[in-house]
DNA sequence: GTAAAGTAGTCAACGTGGTTGTCGAAACAG
DNA sequence: CTGTTTCGACAACCACGTTGACTACTTTAC
């Protein structure tokens, strides 16, 4: 109570700088690794995907977007190789969209970069810090923000 | 040593999602109180402004964007009525960018929910892990990463 | 004092990621 | 068979960012 609270403002801040410092080092290691053109909306998209495919409209349901903007995601990730259109014979209006074996590397490769930059966060602040950091955060987002849910915040 | 860390990417998905709930309940309650039309970057725009005015150029480079962009937002936030365009007496090729009333009203409200937001995670959380999570991210967040680089606001 | 270099703001063209609205084709419910 | 729903695509549009080019003005160097 001797301490003052910090402005409210901070908080926000401090999540987005924690956030986008992530994700920039994400993307310098991926570029080094030949992922040089995928941008950070791309990663949500392809996991998204998932390992067994989806249609457009799927895509946009999970990420929280239209159908159509899931649609042009689609279409530039399939032109920068990262997932093809396959028709599903079980419905011919749907077309099955799936990772490529590229789109499958650069989603392994991001894991490991993760994990590796949580690592360091541990190596800076002690297990039990990053530990309580991600109780805290978990118990006070709500569940409707998650799994995935994420428009354009980045560009 | 029991437990298994959480994979890595789930970090900056609980860091995204807590800031964009912070987020979106802002913008929820900023509109209840006639700010309806203002979105999340036009409030980093009003913070890197300040309460002494700044010109397009030098709120591109706090923002970290090209000066031709801080001088579209200025456009809009001047459409909106938040900000105003003056010339520098001291500087012909200036135009000095002042918050109107309005905006300054948008960004006294912001911090005022801000503070009320932080409150509600201490009353989820207890001030002790708040305060942990604050001072984890300060440690772990590179100064370059702040988007706002704004000395003196609110105190 | 003037010529050269640098800086502020604007305009234009463009890229990316999002939105609605519309539409044809296919699936489904009755 | 008919009406409704769903999928994917196309078009028009908006928001926010980028580069490059250009004018007007300031600052610096000689």
């Amino acid at each position: 109570m001797t301490e003052a609270d910090p402005p409210g403002y901070e908080l926000p801040l401090l999540l987005f700088a924690g956030f986008r410092s992530l994700i920039d080092e994400l993307h310098t290691e991926l570029a080094a690794l030949g992922h040089t053109e995928v941008r950070p909306v791309h990663g949500f998209a392809l996991q998204a995907i998932g390992p067994y495919g989806a249609s457009a409209t799927e895509i946009g349901r999970r990420l929280g977007v239209s159908k159509q903007a899931a649609g042009k995601t689609v279409d530039r990730l399939a032109a920068l190789g990262y997932v093809e259109r396959a028709d599903d014979p079980s419905d011919a209006r749907r077309k099955l969209v799936r990772l490529t074996p590229r789109g499958l590397d650069m989603l392994t490769r991001s894991a490991e970069i993760f994990d590796r930059l949580r690592a360091n966060w541990v190596h800076q602040l002690g297990a039990g810090q990053v530990a309580q950091l991600e109780s805290s955060l978990r118990r006070v987002v709500p569940a409707t923000a998650f799994p995935v849910d994420v428009p354009g915040w980045f560009g």
